[in-house]
DNA sequence: CTGTTAGCGCCTTCAA
DNA sequence: TTGAAGGCGCTAACAG
């Protein structure tokens, strides 16, 4: 395979006998040059498959064009829908997307921002990890000048924008569906305190509670830690075992969701008749369990464009003291778990 | 926020009251330097956060230290599953990893193959679409030097190195186990002609019938053009509503026999007593539906990471001659939709 | 052991 | 309307 080697600004200004800056502007159609000479010289680039050299050009300009976008896992279906649409709105605004994962660990996170800051990317898109609590390692970018934009699972130790999914409204329509089925007794399955998208979808379920003067008991409040399948599965045989056993279970995420499924069918225990189930973050399981799993969709690929679009604003403005919260609004999408009718 | 001005070798030189080049030896700790003069360089930088300018590094050497990775989907477990295998091997190596999806279109993935070369990776990680016959715009890469690798859907017509799953192996081993476990009539359902992974999985289905004397039929066997749910549940019905109905049915991917399975629980068919199902990928799916789904794991992590590696290692010594064959060994995950006893 | 010099490819004043 | 020259930050061949 012969190696061509590459045509430069100054291989056309030697042969078409003008200067590598005359090249260089005609390339470029600055007013300045004279029609003809622009004619010249793109027709000699385009003959010769003339490419700019881009990493002269990056170096020149200090830009690379490249982003890094860092999420807590990749083989997920939330964060892959996000990338998907961060992906696709970064094409088309010309700009290319590294990606790397933290397996929520702030260690594996910390070094992905090094590396990322290493090879110089324009901005970073970032979703923190679960042990993420301070931001050091992110302040980093801004101090260097590059942006950074926070989607989903994010910190308020960093002044940036923030895309989030309404997480309150969320949970709260998720409750109030259950209410409007007829559930009486309605549990929650949460996430970590520390998470932020916990604590809001804590709170819209409290607040739909409230608001239609429904029983609550801090018995139907349980916490998961690692915010899987057997915890689902766990909480939910807890649940039912107590003194006043719950009918319907609003669960943190769908995983969750899926183990309290899990527990219920072992049971025999009829979903949706004799307890009600919905979960979060509308995954490709939900639709595919039987019975199909209610689930409040977060717009994954919708977030994801929102947010690069954002981050490219802010890199062509040279902003990073920009504060703005990006709300993508959610869907309830209502399944066999909690139909009754 | 304060945007510090870096420092360069320059500012260090000038400072110290060396020349720039004894400063940038002495970094790297070249041998001619003295070590006094090694100490105090380093001792400086260190003190002053000294971060050599990448994108100079870069431009010099003329290459990125970033790879370019195209899929076909993204939101797909399997190859969500090789990007995190590739990214996490590529971390190891200090190498970023750019990604891309093609959406199974000829169109996008030559966009792609355009952008990356436009933004120069090193080398690029490539499984190519569906509609992908020719190979022109992979092959712009070789010209330009920059070693390509294929893995999972490839093609011949490039002369690259290529990892791959024994598709053959792996649906042999499939059908083996429908005929160990008693299923008389097998069908499989397959994807299209065109693609390689399909024909040897079907090659694979072939060779196990015949080495076990077993019965076979052309009405057995139905050609996917979609590869989705849908068609899993309308061959399943094709073939259970046949003359001669199968009673095992091994499908080319899981989400067809998603659909299989689904036909058959509508149907109230026993899964595995009156019907067996074996799928091919071993996606979260395959755990999660009931019964689970017997599948053929492809070891997606493992992929990523020895294609990546494999690609490092031509990109280091500037090779693009290589065409060997790596071969990554499935494993067939067993669960109730085949396992009679 | 260290400094000088030249240059990677491109852009951009400044001068003509 | 064009050209000459300088420089981005770093590396490396060549001299001392």
């Amino acid at each position: 395979m012969t190696e061509r080697k590459k045509l430069t600004l100054k291989d056309i200004a030697k042969e078409l006998g003008i200067s590598i800056s005359t090249a260089s502007r005609a390339l470029k159609e600055h007013p300045d040059i004279a029609d003809d000479t622009i004619k010249m010289v793109k027709d000699f680039a385009e003959k010769h498959h003339y490419v700019p050299n881009i990493l002269a050009v990056n170096f020149r300009k200090n830009r690379t064009y490249n982003i890094g976008l860092i999420v807590p896992e990749l083989v997920h279906h939330f964060f892959s829908t996000v990338i998907s649409g961060a992906i696709d709105g970064a094409k088309k605004l010309g700009y290319n997307v590294l990606v790397s994962q933290s397996n929520d660990l702030l260690a594996d996170e910390t070094t992905a921002c090094r590396t990322m800051l290493a090879s110089s990317v324009d901005g970073l898109l970032i979703s923190i990890s679960n042990e993420t609590l301070e931001a050091d390692h992110l302040k980093e970018f801004l101090e260097e000048g590059k942006p950074v934009v926070q989607f989903d699972k994010i910190t308020d130790h960093l002044n940036t924008p923030k895309v989030i999914v309404d997480d309150f409204e969320g949970a709260y329509q998720a409750v109030k569906h259950l209410i409007d089925q007829g559930y009486k007794k309605i549990a929650h399955i949460r996430g970590r305190r520390e998470v932020k998208n916990a604590n809001e979808r804590a709170l819209g379920y409290q607040k739909a509670l409230e608001d239609h003067q429904m029983e609550q008991s801090s018995d139907w409040i349980k916490d998961c830690v690692h915010i899987n399948e057997q915890e689902g599965y766990d909480f939910c045989e807890e649940l039912l075992k107590s003194q006043n056993p719950p009918d319907a279970i609003f669960c943190i995420t769908d995983l969750v969701a899926l183990g309290v499924l899990k527990y219920l069918k072992e049971k025999q225990i009829a979903v949706p008749q004799e307890v009600g189930v919905v979960g979060f973050s509308n995954w490709k399981l939900a639709e595919i369990v039987n019975p199909g799993l209610s689930s409040v969709d977060q717009h994954g690929y919708e977030m994801g464009e929102r947010s690069i679009v954002k981050l490219i604003q802010l890199i062509k403005d040279h902003n990073i003291e920009n504060e703005e919260v990006i709300e993508i609004k959610t869907k309830l999408i209502i399944r066999g778990s909690s139909l009754k009718s």
